[in-house]
DNA sequence: TTATTAGTAGTAATCATTACTATTAAGGAG
DNA sequence: CTCCTTAATAGTAATGATTACTACTAATAA
C-alpha cells in the first residue's frame, strides 16, 4: 500500500472536522488543495480508511453516509428533525468477544429530537 | 390513513420473519400473496411503518437497508464476512432523555467475525 | 535512474430508493 | 347498501450515492 497525498488529505480533513461530513463535502474540502481530485478517489480511500479502521462511517437515515475520525467517539444522538449528529460519551470499556463472536467495531445511536429543536415547537 | 390489504400483509411478513430481509426480499414475498403489488407500494409502507415505530430499519454496510420486527430487539452483531445478522439481549431499561435530548429510539450494532465463520478459518 | 505497478482522474454504469401519474378502492355520509 | 371523496396503489420514470472501468501518473524499490 502507498502514501498518497490524496490518501494523506481525506484522512487530515476528517481528522481535523468536528462536523461528520458526508464524502461530497470532503471531496469539495478536498479540491481546495487538489483541484482536480476524483470523486472516485475520495470514495476509494473512504473505503480504505473504514477498513482499516483509521475512521468511523456513520450510516444515516437519508441513505448519505458520514464520516467521523476514530476517537473515543462511537456513540451518537442523530436528530430526526435538523440530522444534526451529538457526539455521546464512550463506553469506558471496549467488547472484544460476544456469545463467541469477534468483536471488532460497534457503534451506538440515538434518535430523536436535539434540545436545540425541542426548545423551537 | 387506510387500512389496506398491502400494508397488512407487509407488517405480517416483518412480523413472521426472523431473516431482517430487505425490501426486495419483502416485495418478492408479498407478490405470492398479491401478484401485482408494485415495489413503490412496499417502499413506501415500510417508510411509513418505520415512522410509526412498527419496525425498525437496520442500516447495513453495502447500503441495501433491512427490516426488523419492533420486539426488544434494538442491538445486533453484524458480520462483516457473511453480512449475518445476530440478534442479541436488549437492554434492561430504555433511556428516554440524553442531555436534554428527547430519545424516541436507540440501534446498537457490533461489527466482527461472527462464531461459525471464525471456526471457518 | 529506471522499472514495476498501485493509485489516480475522468467518465460511465449500477442499483437502491424516490417521484410521478392515472387508476383503484377504503371507508364515511346519506 | 350506494355514492363520494380522496388516500393508496400499480406501473413506470427519475434520482443520486456509490462503484466500476480504463488510460495515465507517480510512489517505491532495485
Amino acid at each position: 500500500m502507498r502514501n498518497t497525498k490524496q490518501k494523506e488529505l481525506i484522512l487530515t480533513i476528517i481528522n481535523q472536522s468536528y462536523s461528520h461530513p458526508t464524502a461530497i463535502e470532503i471531496y469539495k474540502e478536498c479540491r481546495k488543495e487538489i483541484s482536480n481530485i476524483s470523486l472516485g478517489t475520495v470514495y476509494r480511500n473512504l473505503n480504505l480508511l473504514v477498513d482499516q479502521l483509521q475512521i468511523k462511517r456513520i450510516k444515516m437515515p437519508n441513505n448519505v453516509d458520514r464520516y467521523d475520525k476514530m476517537e473515543n467517539r462511537h456513540i451518537h444522538f442523530i436528530c430526526t428533525v435538523c440530522n444534526k449528529i451529538i457526539d455521546l460519551e464512550d463506553l469506558k470499556e471496549h467488547p472484544t468477544m460476544i456469545n463467541e463472536n469477534k468483536v471488532f467495531d460497534y457503534e451506538m445511536n440515538f434518535k430523536g429530537i436535539c434540545k436545540n429543536c425541542l426548545e423551537k415547537e
